[in-house]
DNA sequence: AACTATTTATAAGA
DNA sequence: TTCTTATAAATAGTT
């Protein structure tokens, strides 16, 4: 898709390799968002780099979809694999947290989109002079207005993302005891 | 990519839904097939249909790349050491992604003020009309490329998260993960 | 990081 | 479902 049709085999230049693994990576991962979009179907991918670096996307969390696929009709085999399953009520809550935070920022990209678009709609009145003056005013009270908004959503978010990373450090250690005990259960 | 543009919101239609799933799973599949091949990338996705019918797709394989995916830096002593180990590796990676992008919060906090502020002095050139042309075109044009910054900056952010999120969950995982693999071993 | 010429993917329709 | 076709998107090569 583009200037050349190219053959379907490795790319052999590593910086061209870098180059494309970039584009298409992105390109993936928006149609997997799209797919989960417009389908409602939940999507996780993970990918490396030619380099070896791990990239990853997940509708709604890489987790919980592999989670759902890894479990998917596994019911209660014997005590010991329940020990998985049944495990921490606290991974539950950290996931509906990272659902909702997840949420919160696709509502902030979003809102972002729009902001960009108004900024856009705002630099078009530059040719005719003559309306300048109400139009450049105009386009400019309303981008204060998205700006002060933005302004504040920013500070709420990032008081929200504070207090969620939080719990989730706090989270992380008891994690840790719980791993081990999972694993003695697991003997 | 048709007849018509759609809108990214999900279709209504169940049997309409349908349809753009399965070709739409078609081409992300071939999309992750050629990225790995084009690449030498490894690339697994599991997608669940709106139907909750599992599909996946992986190369070399989806256990292969979740496996790498899961134990990043694992070496395998032994198998029930490593699910300890390999969390704890996580973890103080997973701390300092979470420090690091709390810092980029930081500075976005930062930068929505300072946006705030220009946003404020561009309101006052309102009262020498001679002076408006040029002013507020010219602060029209600073407030546009500081949003354009500003949407790069959230765009950039966002998937910064959404990595580490994903990231904090798979350390989470492994729980189930490693205890999962360690049932297959034993097996 | 942007820009186009092309190739692909795909929404509708059959 | 599979095929066709008009269009929207992705992206290879380039700057």
């Amino acid at each position: 898709m583009g200037r050349r049709k190219i053959e379907m085999k490795m790319v052999k230049d590593n910086s061209s390799r870098q180059v494309t693994f970039s584009k298409r990576r992105t390109g993936l991962f928006k149609k997997a968002n799209e797919l989960a979009t417009l389908c409602g179907a939940e999507v996780a991918i993970v990918v490396f780099s030619p380099g070896g670096k791990p990239f990853s996307f997940g509708h709604p969390t890489v987790d919980s979809v592999s989670d759902r696929f890894l479990n998917q009709d596994q019911e209660v085999p014997n005590v010991k694999a329940r020990a998985g399953s049944s495990k921490n009520a606290k991974v539950d809550r950290l996931n509906q947290q990272l659902v909702d935070v997840m949420k919160q920022l696709q509502a902030e990209k979003k809102k972002a989109q729009s902001l960009d678009q108004k900024a856009k709609k705002a630099k078009a009145p530059q040719n005719c002079q003559t309306q300048i003056d109400e139009l450049s005013l105009h386009e400019l009270e309303k981008l204060k207005g998205s700006l002060e908004e933005l302004r504040e959503n920013a500070k709420a978010r990032v008081c929200e993302m504070e207090a969620s990373f939080s719990l989730l450090l706090l989270a992380q250690k008891p994690i840790q005891e719980a791993d081990m005990s999972v694993t003695k259960k697991a003997n």
